[in-house]
DNA sequence: AGGTTAATTAACCTGATGGATAATTGATGT
DNA sequence: ACATCAATTATCCATCAGGTTAATTAACCT
């Protein structure tokens, strides 16, 4: 690559006047208007904001990226990209399967603990009633390995008869993300109403080992099931 | 635009002249300024929308309430305030264990999809980190009544050896929340994700008893000891 | 070098919106 | 009947913020 080609005069700074980096300025925005976003909400986001924190100039925005909304979409397909890249390593299919549940369990409670912008940034696209992911052609396609990955694993189980035959992948996969995102989205209502503390580091390790046991004891296969089929 | 001035010589209207009603005055802008907040948020929702739709004028929502912030928070304590109501009728101690678990976890459900106004209002207070909830000191002191009823519940349960002892009242309550609310909450980004339907009234239906199928199997004694169903 | 293109900037525009000022009017008590 | 006060209206205002127009300038290519 091309070196830094400082002819700085008197100023030695390193980071002077903005390289003009097509590929780098466009993820620069791209990372502060999630981080704005996820702050402020769709609306409370201000572009001017992000132009400041990310030094340079608001058209810039507008040049890379139409419109907020676009840049919304934009947001939200880098941070969903993200989330796969990370499933990608769970590599469920080795593991016995009240391991790999609890596996499950504790990794998508731990990202999504990890990544609270993201989970807010979702509760966002929610409150907008997903108008963006569903007009992004590219999140649409963007399918998620989890649910692969969960499937055979639950295959596995169930041949074993580990797991009860009647655990659906999509069932298993919403009741983790519920339990696992409603920890750090719905934090702050439920802490003031209950005055139970969510956020402490014990309060999570605590929460974590639970969510993982509500997981387990949903699957898992006993000798009496007291699942019916009438209806 | 906004043609609609005072061309109205010769038909009376009932409700012509706004009688002067402070309490009648004062609900009727709750009640809109609820369903503008649940649709648009805390930032989108309109003041002058708002007092269109109520047929008064933008002065006496600050009338009354004296921000727009505060009236959010007064939404917040009339919507808190109607779950509270709901919650006392649920009378959970005259059921059997397992009884008042899934009667438990299918009020709460449907509470939550009947109103999913409220939960989008909860969800949106929670993107602005619980700031309402917190300076009202009405919303503060405004206990639950569920959660007395559920730890009510447990003890008895526990004691006749139904429920493991384990289980902790916040605990289930949060377990069964997340579960609850996320099926409303996070419908968009879900469905469009994995093309999943949570809406029609068969998932719901499938959805719901499958939620009280994992609170029940989370909280039930050693299931090798206790079956005693056949049903 | 010099011209061309694309990245970047500076300044501007305008509609929307929360809130304020001040006048008005209906009910109520005496 | 009239004064009083609270409920309500009509208008205005200042600011914010998304988006634009037009100029500038750094890099790249002969």
């Amino acid at each position: 690559m091309k070196a830094e080609s400082v002819r700085k005069p008197a100023n030695e700074e390193p980071t002077k006047a903005r390289r003009r980096d097509r590929e780098k300025t466009k993820a620069e925005i791209l990372q502060i208007a999630f981080e704005e976003f996820a702050e402020s909400g769709l609306l409370g986001a201000n572009a001017d904001a992000i132009a400041a924190r990310a030094g340079i100039t608001k058209r810039l925005i507008f040049y890379y990226f139409n419109s907020k909304e676009e840049l919304f979409t934009a947001v939200l397909e880098m941070a969903y990209g993200k989330m796969r890249l990370a499933e990608e390593d769970l590599h469920l299919e080795t593991l016995e399967p009240e391991a790999a549940i609890r596996r499950l369990a504790e990794f998508t409670f731990d990202f999504h603990q990890a990544n609270p912008e993201f989970v807010r940034l979702v509760a966002i696209e929610n409150i907008h009633r997903g108008r963006h992911i569903n007009s992004s052609e590219k999140l649409k396609q963007m399918t998620r390995p989890v649910i692969g990955q969960i499937e055979r694993m639950l295959a596995k189980g169930k041949g074993l008869g580990a797991i009860r035959p009647e655990v659906d992948a999509y069932e298993l996969h919403a009741t983790l993300n519920a339990l696992s995102i409603f920890s750090v989205a719905n934090r702050h209502t439920f802490e003031a109403q209950f005055r139970w503390d969510m956020s402490s580091p014990e309060a999570k390790a605590r929460r974590r080992v639970e969510i993982a046991e509500v997981l387990w004891r949903y699957v898992r296969g006993s000798p009496r099931s007291s699942i019916t089929d009438e209806e």
